[in-house]
DNA sequence: TTATTTTACGCAATCGTTCCCGAGAACGAG
DNA sequence: CTCGTTCTCGGGAACGATTGCGTAAAATAA
């Protein structure tokens, strides 16, 4: 069941030297003769020695693994920014671990608290579209714990933070349904209180107000849950679907609501986009041979996490403290499809 | 940039005991009054103390840290596999670490030695498209290491194997296109020496056989990287629509496979179901909504991971070592949509 | 009162590694 | 021949926690 590893003291006692002498011999010091070094690097592949990391991570204080923090994994656009941060991680020599919060505000707490007790050397997270209070992470962070937000962020606290430019992407696709004909525009979308929210909302409202039109606030559904639970999307469609004034077009402010939108409309048989437009934000993979073709907002997911885990690696291996914060706006793609077209 | 954490030492310092006397109040043990515990559990409170998971995986020679080695996480049925590894793997107080291999042998191995020397606990692994040979994973096995294999397995070694029923999901697609109408079933496969290639392989060529036609082995392709590149399904793809006979339905076995099929048929313009009818392996959400809608086999992925961290955790938490090793077979659900029904 | 047991705690080793010191040997300079 | 360097290497503490063993004081028994 054990896992026997050959330790230095392995080597040690092979070769007749101290254990200081193996462990100086294996960092190349300067105090050890070229002769020594050799036999004690012959050694330890013949024994097929590996530093033990946990011991590294006691003395070092660091244990080269950071967490990622995200509500749902099997979610294209979590997913793909895993990827990303993955891909980076891995070549520098950190392990990720991973963690859901499943939308839960109680369940993000938890796993942050276990998280923390497992020492981990930094953090990217996206919150919950539950969480409101940021206390919990405003203690870890200011205990010293690096944190990069995504997507999902909180300028509370002085750190970097990665997202997509969600006012002009809400606009644009706001934007976009207005030109093809679109009058009555609902909008499908997370909490009020989430960065992303906020941000979206204000396109949307922009884009509506640009075009010489009231905002009714009555065509913006917030769901809280961000659609986790299939009901939650469901309730927010009927109530729109039976507004006195019924909308003609659908924005869907992120991936679940989107493609819930479209499953609701599709059991309704309500015809996309000659009864109602759709669009909105999804990093599916597939949106291209839906029926029909989705137009859809992509954000950049890889590029994303590349760039929360280069700025979380940068802070974790900064000697000094860092003081200047990114804030990394990244474009977003508008992809035109049927769904928007209603006119072909 | 440290994370200055409260230790033992902090809390016998401040009661003015020895760190052995906190270190048994903190675990409740009999040699210690009440009196004393209770002083010692309060000040552990107050400094908001928690046990340094490093330095007990170093007593204890174990991390409570797992690895996950799959090729690609943002895939469907690889996201909701971890999905489901990490819904148990949390309650149960472990870490789960990620690694992709990308569908490159290569990479499974770095990936592997990098994981190893990290000490995990344990491994559930799906093999790299590229992995013939199994002598990386037998040399951590033999050393010690437990490991649960899924999807693409081998049976090299004595240990829990977890898949699905391969061979009778391929035979229930092959016979349901069969039933349909189509005469000429080609099918698109992974390399040739994966487990689930040869029980797929087997069953669709048990269904042919059955229906008394003959396997004809040039509607049988080979895509060796699992359709991570998509030139490689367009090749495979373009070869069996120019074949003198061409097939009338394609049966894609795996999730990127079908897809990609899908892909190649829709920019070719050839119509599903009419002139080629398609199914496929495919835990992606929207197969639902895609046009036409796509029939599938669906793997239970989630189950699929419980089971496997369930088993791995069996083998890491024994006491004894592990005989008796279960080889634990889901059922796939065959969902018949638009794809596959030429006659509608 | 004395002997014996129980209670309640401290000392020190341990896990694998690093690193500060100290120290012997060799060597050249004077 | 002696002194100061330089080159090599070993001893031992430290990281944070657990645990076997030893022991003083208190409690009980004789």
């Amino acid at each position: 069941m054990k896992f026997e590893a050959v330790t230095i003291k392995d080597i040690a006692r092979e070769l007749g030297l101290s254990t200081s002498t193996v462990s100086r011999a294996l960092r190349d010091s300067y105090e050890i003769s070229a002769e020594t070094k050799k036999t004690v690097l012959e050694c330890a592949k013949k024994l097929n020695y590996r530093p033990n990391p946990i011991a590294l991570s006691l003395k070092e204080k660091r244990s080269r693994s950071i967490a990622v923090l995200v509500c749902e994994i099997a979610n294209s656009f979590f997913s793909q920014v895993i990827n990303g941060i993955e891909s980076i991680a891995y070549n520098k020599g950190y392990n990720v671990i991973i963690s859901q919060s499943h939308e839960s505000f109680q369940r993000e707490v938890n796993d942050l608290q276990f998280l923390a007790s497992r020492s981990i050397d930094g953090l990217i997270i996206s919150v919950s579209s539950e969480t409101e209070n940021m206390e919990h992470l405003k203690k870890l962070f200011y205990k010293g714990l690096p944190i990069v937000f995504f997507d999902r962020v909180s300028e509370e606290m002085d750190t970097h933070l990665v997202m997509v430019d969600n006012f002009n992407s809400a606009y644009k696709a706001t934007s976009h349904l207005i030109e093809n004909g679109y009058k009555t525009i609902a909008c499908l979308t997370n909490s009020a209180h989430l960065s992303i929210t906020k941000e979206r909302i204000a396109g949307y409202k922009k884009a509506i107000e640009d075009s010489g039109v009231q905002v009714n606030e009555d065509l913006i559904k917030y769901c809280n849950h961000g659609g986790v639970h299939a009901d939650e999307t469901e309730k927010a469609m009927n109530e729109l679907i039976n507004l006195e004034k019924r909308p003609d077009a659908i924005i869907g402010l992120s991936d679940k609501l989107t493609t819930g939108a479209l499953r609701f409309l599709q059991k309704q048989g309500i015809t996309i986009p000659k009864e109602m437009g759709l669009i909105g934000f999804s990093n599916g993979e597939f949106t291209e041979f839906l029926n029909p073709s989705l137009s859809i907002i992509r954000q950049p997911a890889f590029e994303m996490g590349q760039s929360a885990i280069e700025l979380l690696l940068e802070v974790i291996e900064s000697k000094r403290p860092i003081k200047e914060f990114t804030r990394k706006v990244l474009e977003t793609e508008l992809i035109v499809r049927n769904s928007t077209l209603r006119n072909h």
